[in-house]
DNA sequence: CGGATAGTGCCAGCCAGCCGACAATGCTGA
DNA sequence: TCAGCATTGTCGGCTGGCTGGCACTATCCG
């Protein structure tokens, strides 16, 4: 359970809320909602009406879409403090993807409604929503390429890449460590690709020393990692 | 040369501006240039740092990206009244494609600051950024599903699909007809396939009744490229 | 504590789509 | 008018990646 006090401290973390001051949060986290999930249990599917924002208080969620025909594709998994299924919120169309609990998930809700007083109110969350939006296109865009242009090992690479950076936002080392609590599967979904072939790569990839497993926790070596996932 | 009152009357059709009234549309044009570009030049490149967005006049221009080696991918293919390089404007980043003239082209410039003040001075640009920048994400996520999980001919019957829908708001019809100036390479590019993989699914679809090739002309029957298409 | 379930590592066979190449056709500009 | 270039239509050889399957291990839960 969270108190709505833990919420208001929780979403500073997010993107569309962290420009909000004191005050604005506490508005904002008044008129959330928490929801809870089991592992593997469906929150929306493409298509549905969706007329709420999630941010995600704990677990993961994968946003993916799946053909008429079994074949399966991850856009991203979100992680604590990440939004998702906010374009139903912004534009009021329908899902465009299918949200999963990866593991049990518990997430804080905004009705479209709570977000459009909030959004006539405050100007600034206009701005951090086109600042949020862009990010997220330009972070489509690089996977649009990814999958188009690059093999395996380096989608894989610059996956590994985006998440060291995310954890560890300043550029420090050029080895980090962290856990990644993702199953090859996952993995596969997330980079457009078999398992198998995952796991190969994953295997060339430590082979190259650009990687090392360690249990569920891994080392990046990120220069290593950027010679492979072709960033200049 | 496009005079101020002539692109004023332009830029109601872009999406960014068509929520403007008549004396905004006039500020905006006051502030924008004019650029012509010839066949096969250079607009901006990814990296640039990029300060103006552009809204097309006349011809059209290829968004697209460069691998180190050589393998190249468009994203999107700018047409009149279509805005593009917004993505810098918005977060102040530096470009994510390369933007290349496919024959003449002639475009409005609008530069950060200026679009910067309408922003602050007219709420409901903002509105429409979110709404444009969401309609921009859903065709990144519906394009990256197309290439990740949809065979060649189901990506082009897409295309077709979304050209149609774009020329043709109005769904009525289940056959239009529209001209389509892009030869199969630029095609080749759009959907992320080889120029003979393109030619190959064109004859297919011919042949399956879902489009007809008549000079340069082609006529799409939107029930059958549907099907094709895996648009349930 | 033991069984069930999920995840990992790996192999063999298959196929879609790539590449490079070439002729035929058509448009364009000198 | 004609040469040159872009575009189209097709091939054949090659290969990356997929499918499905199987054994082994770790982990979770009853």
């Amino acid at each position: 359970m969270v108190s709505k006090s833990e919420a208001a401290e929780f979403i500073a973390k997010a993107p569309l809320f962290g420009t909000l001051d004191e005050a604005g949060r506490q508005a904002v986290a008044q008129e959330m909602r928490e929801s809870n999930y089991d592992s593997g249990q469906v929150i929306f599917s493409r298509g549905d009406p969706g007329a709420e924002l999630h941010v995600v208080v704990k677990g993961r969620v994968r946003l993916s879409v799946l053909t008429s025909d079994g074949r399966e594709l991850s856009f991203a998994h979100a992680e604590p403090t990440s939004i998702f299924g906010e374009l139903a919120v912004f534009d009021g169309r329908a899902r465009s993807a299918d949200a999963t609990a990866v593991g049990k998930v518990q997430t804080l809700t905004l009705s479209r409604a709570s977000f459009g007083r909030l959004l006539a109110s405050k100007p600034q969350v206009a701005e951090a929503a086109i600042r949020f939006l862009s990010a997220r296109l330009r972070d489509a865009d690089e996977q649009l390429e990814a999958i188009a242009l690059h093999p395996i090992e380096a989608r894989l690479a610059r996956f590994f890449l985006a998440t060291a950076r995310q954890k560890y936002p300043e550029a420090k080392s050029s080895r980090v460590t962290f856990s990644l609590p993702i199953s090859q599967s996952e993995l596969a979904l997330l980079v457009g690709a078999s398992r198998p072939k995952v796991n190969a790569a994953l295997a060339l990839l430590e082979a190259e020393g650009a990687i090392e497993r360690k249990g569920s926790d891994i080392v990046c070596d990120i220069e290593a990692l950027s010679g492979i996932g072709g960033v200049e």
